[in-house]
Order: C-alpha cells, then structure tokens, then sequence
DNA sequence: TACGCGTGGCT
DNA sequence: TAGCCAAGCGT
C-alpha cells in the first residue's frame, strides 16, 4: 500500500471533526476530503503506485492504460519495466520491438508512439522524464489527459486529471446524470478545475483517489452507492438515479472493420523473428480490397515496414 | 467535432 | 448473446 496518510491539510482538523458527526452537513466539506479518505483506506495496490516505479513508471503505465483495463496492463507493464528500466534503455530499441513486446494489449500505435516519446525524453530532457506539464505534452502520444496524470502522479503536481472515471464521478456527484458528454467539453474542465484543491500535494492525491473511485465504486455499470463515501451529497443518486436520456453513447464496432483486419496482420507480424512474406500476411483475410488497405495502413502508420520482394516486418531503426 | 484506432472480459 | 466498456490520442 502506498497511499499517502498525511492529514489533510486543506481541511482543518477542527472543522473535519465537527462536520464528521453532521450526516446532514457534509456540503461543508470539500469534496475532496472524504474521497481521499476513502482512497487512502482502499487504494489498490498497484505496481506503479509504487515509490520505485518512478515517473518512467508512471509513463509507461498511462500509454498502457490508455483504454485499456488495468488487469491486462499489468504482466505486461512488469515485462516492460525489466526490459527497458530508463527511457534510454527502449529509445535504443527498434521501434518493432516495442511493437512486439506490446503484445495484445491493443491499439498498437500507443507503442510506436511511447518508443516515440522515450527517444524525445532521452534527447530533449537527459533521459529523465520532464515534470513541466508543457514538455509532457510535446512527447508523442501524450495529449492533455496524460500529461496532467504523469505530472500529478509521478510529482505530485497541481493539474485538473480529467479521464473516463473522473468525468463520471463528476457527471454523477455534482451534475447529476448518469453519464458524461461523449467529448469531454469546456464545462467539465471548468468544472474539474474549480474542485482543484488549493494545495499541490493534496491536488495530486484528489487526482488519484477521484480516478479510483470511478474504477472501484462509481463504475459506468452496477454502481456501488452503497459503498460510495460521497453518496450522501451525490447529485444523481439524490436525483432518483435518472437513466441517461440523450444522444446515444458512442459504440464501437468492430467484426469486419479495418480495425480487426489490422489486428490479425500485425499478430502475424508480432509473432515472426525474421521478414514474412506477402502470402503470408494475405491468409489472414479473405477479402483483398480491404486486406490491402489495411496493410497500407499499417505501412503509414510506421507500424509495418516494406521490404523488398515483398517481404515485410515490424519496423527497424531509422 | 467526430472519427479511426485493438483486444478481450463481462453482463 | 451482442453490445458495452476499459487511466485517450491524433487528425
């Protein structure tokens, strides 16, 4: 367990004190408060939650859970961190091997784009991943949610770690509906940044137990309220806990899309030490149009490199 | 702004 | 069972 057990200096003992026997007066605290109280009773452990795991940790550890479920990240992440320790040891690397070692984790593009980042950490920053929130975002494959979550996380700064579980507890807490806008709007920043406790260190532990509560309790499916440290002065569940009325949430397809097609050419790809040839990567699909677009894809993508004769493999060095 | 981008577990 | 969903990014 590595979750902070400071007290919470934004809130005055007294007062937290006071309030605590007032069931009916929990607006008074900030919403941050119970929150962090509960996270630091339940944290997962995680292993780059960990004091080791460090800011390339941290780093690595978002690309990773970058849509995609923590219980898949972890073997992988372990591997990872004992393979390539600092930015310089992957930087170093070809770009297929990250590939490679990404496995099927999905969107693979993440691990191009983390090979891209390592190689701009180990030139640009001496090896170390930067802390500035701006230097973060100029990394490849580091947008505005990343970089906020690296900073917080990895040095405890002062940023607004708006993701998927955040938005919800929000949408849910204080907006009162059941789920989040499709894209992320202005409002929700606005709203992320006024909950922004003043203190940085406090800051950073509201971004990771907000994070936590929208994994663990506030989940998009079988919410459990009942177990929630903010269900008292929860917008929605005071609401009657109203189902969503609006635009459709935005689906995924997938059987038949280019995505899939993608997917079982680079699996062959993953799994060959040497070059493949053409015919191999043709038996994975049936249909040559879109097999062929999909390989183009993977080509301009950088995800696939061209041989001659027809020949292709995970990328190279440059 | 809306879309394309992998994969697999869960209900 | 067929969607739904999972710590988004780049264009």
């Amino acid at each position: 367990m590595t979750a902070p057990t400071q007290p919470e200096p934004s809130a005055p003992r007294d007062t937290a004190a006071r309030t605590a026997l007032r069931t009916d007066a929990t607006d008074t605290l900030p919403l941050h408060t119970p929150v962090i109280a509960w996270f630091e009773a339940n944290a997962r452990d995680l292993p780059w939650r960990r004091p080791e795991a460090g800011a390339w940790g941290v780093m690595v550890s978002e690309f990773m859970l970058q849509q995609t479920p923590v219980n898949r990240v972890l073997p992988v992440y372990e591997q990872w961190l004992a393979r390539w320790p600092r930015p310089a040891d992957l930087a170093a690397e070809a770009p297929g091997e990250a590939v490679r070692a990404w496995g099927r984790l999905g969107y693979p593009r993440r691990a191009l784009r983390l090979h891209g980042a390592a190689v701009a950490v180990t030139e640009r920053h001496g090896g170390e991943v930067p802390s500035d929130h701006a230097e973060l975002l100029a990394l490849p494959g580091v947008g505005e949610y990343t970089a906020a979550a690296v900073a917080s996380f990895a040095f405890g700064r002062r940023h607004a770690v708006l993701d998927t579980n955040v938005r919800r507890v929000l949408a849910r807490a204080v907006t009162g509906v059941q789920y989040p806008p499709n894209a992320t709007t202005a409002a929700e920043r606005r709203l992320a940044v006024s909950l922004l406790p003043a203190e940085e260190g406090t800051a950073a532990r509201w971004a990771a137990a907000s994070m936590e509560l929208g994994a663990l309790i506030c989940t998009a499916r079988n919410e459990s309220c009942h177990r929630c440290p903010i269900a008292a002065r929860c917008a929605w569940l005071r609401a009657g806990k109203p189902e969503h009325d609006g635009p459709p949430r935005r689906g995924q397809t997938y059987a038949g899309t280019d995505r899939q097609v993608r997917g079982k050419l680079l699996a062959v790809l993953r799994a060959a030490e040497v070059p493949v040839p053409q015919a191999a990567l043709d038996a994975v699909w049936e249909e040559p149009v879109q097999r062929a677009r999909a390989l183009d894809g993977l080509v301009a993508d950088g995800l696939v490199e061209p041989l001659a004769d027809g020949m292709y493999r995970l990328p190279g060095r440059p």
